[in-house]
DNA sequence: CCAAAAGTGTTATTGATACACCCATGC
DNA sequence: GCATGGGTGTATCAATAACACTTTTGG
């Protein structure tokens, strides 16, 4: 019989993550630019190589702290990529992960002048390296649908917010208008949301009601 | 800098299978007993590790065929599992997979004297090796949840079928009781059966119209 | 003619959708 | 006092759920 390494793969193991944030009314992921081949000078999505003895949760998060800084926020197992020749050089595998974050979390995002990472629109994405369009494309068709049917749009809502911010987010996600009212009706009957008693009135206007979510799990639904 | 395989896993990959079935009213799933270390002699899902070359679908479907002797039923990827500790000996992440066989389909398969292969109801399962009674708990849950909002049920039926029949196997799969006339009433309205003019003459009471599926992909929701 | 599964419609309930005006504030 | 976003209720429509009897066959 041949040795184990010579019939059986041993890849490397990569996570990426699809890390979604919404800011300026557009859906938007975070890219990091490649520096070393292959596809060098490249765009992709932010990864890393699983580490011994690391889970692959493990790995999603430590990827997902060095990109941003944050911790605690929503994130899923999306779907793991293994075609034979997605990456030119030799064999890896890469288990894809889908965060959400609040653009408020994000540490003065715009201060930095970093050249290395950005905030792409999903519908204005660069040519992105290995099939990390591939990743990307099944990432918002998951974010999309879920948003429909789950109360998943809470991860990328601020501590505190007013009901027309959230259904401005979930517009955003779904790309579709929604009926106020009705959306309103529909939220406050969830049960999930509470009032904070104060006011937002950084507004020229009529102050609105801030809302936050009660103390939960946010509800799975796979 | 340490080399490569100092800091970075290089794991070895499996695809492990939950390959259900419904027999005599009962959702079960293929389990094969285990031939070698660690859990000898212990039940576990089929499957196998990856080839090189071989495309991480591919692999299950390898698995598939070498178990069911079938190919074209429905799969889907399921789950990365990829505790470090998943494996006592060394680190393996699988990739699980969930398939559906109607249960004609399986060639004989009471007839064949084989003691290492069962179909295993899910409510009355062995103990399972490694972490596959996890794996099975969650493919049986997406399982369900996906009869509740896709027709995937159909990949478990025959060729030809009985309305009750298709009834019965959602009430299998849900674990709950069906309202005849509205479950007929809401197929027929899907549009994706027909009947085939051939009617049932089994049974000792009034023949059923018998139908089939249109020809078309089923439709996958994710 | 009896047992057993096949087949068939209507009503009630629930949930989703459509829709327009007054309110509170800053300037 | 006007511009701006905040906040509210009802009527219609669609989908789902509840519910019972007649029909066809084999034995």
């Amino acid at each position: 019989m041949n040795t184990k390494s010579e019939i059986y793969e041993q890849p490397g193991i990569t996570v990426d993550l699809a890390i979604f944030t919404v800011n300026t009314n557009k859906l938007k992921v975070m890219l990091v630019k490649r520096a070393e081949d292959p596809f060098r000078e490249n765009w992709s999505l932010p990864g890393g190589f699983l580490l011994h003895g690391e889970s692959l949760q493990a790995a999603a998060y430590r990827v997902l702290r060095e990109k941003t800084g944050v911790k605690n926020v929503y994130m899923e197992q999306l779907y793991t990529f293994g075609d034979p020749k997605r990456d030119p050089r030799s064999r890896v595998i890469t288990v894809a992960y889908f965060a959400l974050i609040p653009w408020k979390v994000l540490d003065q995002p715009e201060s930095k002048k970093v050249t290395d990472l950005t905030w792409s629109s999903v519908d204005q994405l660069p040519k992105l390296a290995f099939d990390h369009k591939d990743i990307l494309k099944y990432a918002v068709k998951r974010l999309r649908a879920k948003a429909g049917y789950s109360n998943i749009v809470y991860g990328l809502m601020p501590e505190q917010f007013r009901l027309s911010e959230l259904q401005t987010m979930y517009e955003i996600i779904i790309d579709d208008k929604l009926d106020k009212r009705n959306f309103r009706k529909r939220m406050l009957a969830t049960n999930l949301l509470q009032e904070t008693g104060e006011k937002d009135i950084t507004g020229a206007h009529r102050p609105a009601m801030l809302y936050q979510f009660k103390k939960m799990e946010i509800a799975f639904s796979n």
